[in-house]
DNA sequence: TCATCGTATCAGTATATGATAATATTTTAC
DNA sequence: GTAAAATATTATCATATACTGATACGATGA
């Protein structure tokens, strides 16, 4: 019964938690709240470039978030668990009343979108 | 109508779970869970520094995650909101099914500890 | 097979983030 | 008031992160 040097829990539910914890990140999983979207359709709803959301979408892949589906020269993906959007609802909803703190809150900044 | 140049609610949202996506954040939150603790209490269970827990609590408390409450010279935080731990508990059970990913996925490490 | 389209990967770079150490602040007890 | 305890703040630094641009890969259709 050794918990030898596996990451701890609480490691992998912060990673879990990054993976929601960029602006890039979450408008893809918002955008596929919807339903399924192919990487350029993504590309097209988020205003980010090809690369950029290509590299974000392993980061999903891996973190197991989103699932992808090959279709011809198509992927297409969805998210992978019910929870997933149950969560981007929770937090919306706890926003609603910690917005102006979360503004506030000098200690990690919004990258470059500044303003 | 015009919705200038405020930080997008995605914006918000992302920082909202970045608030939650550092193991010694989380490790504070869930600490709290159970009631509410002073910092020293806090510093023990987390087995962080004090300044560091000190700065991680600001973060908390801008963010409106935790509300402290001063007690004589102990100050003691508590979660602001039922939600928070709702979150925890929804990313716990997410994390129970997608924990292998979350482990592979190299697009960010957890900070200093390795293995 | 070749050209093209859609997607993925990689190197390089600027910035954001978290930890530490030193120190300040506040409160209580004497 | 002074000392000590509890908490907060600040500067500094190493690292992690995300973006861009260039390019590679894979599938389709001619």
């Amino acid at each position: 019964m050794i918990t030898v040097s596996a990451p701890s829990k609480t490691n992998l539910q912060a990673k879990l938690f990054r993976g929601f914890g960029d602006p890039s990140r979450l408008g893809i999983l918002d955008a596929l709240r919807n339903g399924p979207l192919t990487v350029s359709e993504i590309v097209e709803a988020t205003s980010l470039s090809q690369p950029n959301v290509s590299n974000h979408l392993s980061c999903l892949r891996d973190c197991g978030l989103v699932v992808a589906e090959q279709q011809g020269r198509y992927v297409t993906y969805h998210l992978s668990d019910d929870r997933v959007g149950e969560l981007l609802a929770l937090t919306e909803s706890l926003l609603a009343d910690v917005a102006l703190g979360v503004y506030e809150c000098t200690r990690y900044n919004i990258p470059r979108t500044e303003k």
